[in-house]
DNA sequence: CGCCTCTTTGATAAAAGTCAATCAGGGTGG
DNA sequence: CCACCCTGATTGACTTTTATCAAAGAGGCG
């Protein structure tokens, strides 16, 4: 994990090709500006590794800026939930608000970059900009919904609709981040897919392949082309987010 | 749903028997007094009736002062996904804050009076008052956390685990209020509990019923004794927040 | 008292998990 | 450069869990 000061302008948010997802999105030109106040840092992660983990101190928020990653709970008795996986342009660690140490971790699935927010320099700078005061809770609040979303995909679809609306979820953030829709690469394992979506790998295997058979898509490990996305959205119900 | 300023003294957070549970959990006492400000108004909404529904604009979050509600989604084609009941010094609406209009709908079990804090006050005041600042994020950050457990229990947990963490959870709620651990009525049906699970409801039912069988609990309809506290955790695995 | 809703219980079916055996690819070291 | 190994993926056979369908019972309220 190194440690990497911001101070090249390029580097900043106010000039930022992810800026109209990341942390400024739904902000004004102007208060974007404001915005590269609090971000003087960014971090690297190698695959593999943690950028906060269980127990650790609360210190930031972190948006994605290069890579992906993965947060996950674990319980007690070692048992893990993967809660999410995060791509450029989104936000880590706003659950960690809510307490002083982390009960969550956030690991890379591939050498990523995160930028860094403070949370005591959101607390010291941000009384004098209460749009930043707002956009932090438009955030929170985006997050929230990701996460009620997430708990309806779990209680109320089968095993099918579950994979169908995953492809189709990480094809969506894709292509809002200018990637193709159509084809892309997994980011993680199929263990991982399962774990995520309360499945087993093996049902997640089967479905990936019976889609193929079905020609809805084409899969080949970790390479997914979305041959039919009508068929696709037509079997994961309606809430493809 | 009757609107009732609130003009008394004794009717301010300062004074509430839920202060420590309820928006000033963990803010100093003069903390507190600040708040007094926010809160101008309450509600009734009696049972069945909704608080908040699907589009309604969002101005406001509420905290539950007396009685029982849930939160829930609903997607195109109707299907409903419950994401929360709700107990008195509960906070609802939280979600609300990632959009302008609410994508969830709140619902009285009972009837019920929540407290308002609407959320023009809330950009309007707490500038100039940082430890408000702070205690929304953290508020807002106990959601999310809230809702990645939901996930974990979603994801991980067998029917058997989650009815026994679903007890064990209201049966903890309702100590913190000061109600009997050990009894109480519950406020939703079977077929609530068995959406909230993702169960159905003849599995929920199924589930008390063999609880019942082995001494765990006495149920009677709505009417819950837990019998054997330790055996119910032993069930739900560890994770009984 | 009777109706209506909620709950319980049983029989059966469907969905998904478990266990196990290959299979494929990528990386490493000889 | 190639063979080997190790991890991750696929596929099959079988089991377990949970849903579905159906019927009967309990309570509450007009």
């Amino acid at each position: 994990m190194k440690r990497i000061p911001i101070t090249r302008d390029s580097d900043r948010c106010s000039a930022c090709i992810l800026s109209d997802i990341c942390l400024p999105i739904g902000m004004s030109r102007q208060d974007v500006a404001l915005l590269d106040e609090f971000v003087q840092e960014r971090v690297r992660i190698s695959k593999g590794k943690v950028l906060f983990g269980l127990g650790d101190t609360v210190e930031a928020i972190y948006g994605l800026r290069s890579g992906a990653m993965k947060t996950q709970l674990q319980d007690a008795g070692g048992q893990v939930q993967i809660t999410g996986f995060v791509l450029p342009g989104e936000i880590i660690g706003m659950d960690g608000m809510g307490n002083t140490t982390h009960v969550s971790q956030a690991v890379a699935l591939e050498d990523s970059e995160v930028c860094v927010v403070r949370v005591e320099d959101i607390d010291q700078i941000s009384p004098s900009l209460p749009v930043l005061q707002q956009q932090f809770r438009r955030l929170m609040g985006m997050e929230i919904n990701r996460s009620h979303q997430m708990v309806m995909t779990l209680g109320t679809l089968r095993s099918e609709q579950r994979v169908a609306t995953f492809l189709l979820n990480i094809s969506s953030r894709l292509a809002t981040l200018g990637y193709s829709s159509r084809n892309f690469i997994l980011r993680m394992s199929r263990e991982e897919i399962g774990n995520y979506l309360g499945l087993t790998l093996e049902t997640v295997s089967r479905l990936f392949s019976r889609f193929a058979r079905e020609n809805l898509i084409y899969i080949k490990q970790r390479d997914v082309t979305i041959l039919d996305k009508e068929a696709l959205q037509e079997l994961a119900g309606v809430s493809c987010d």
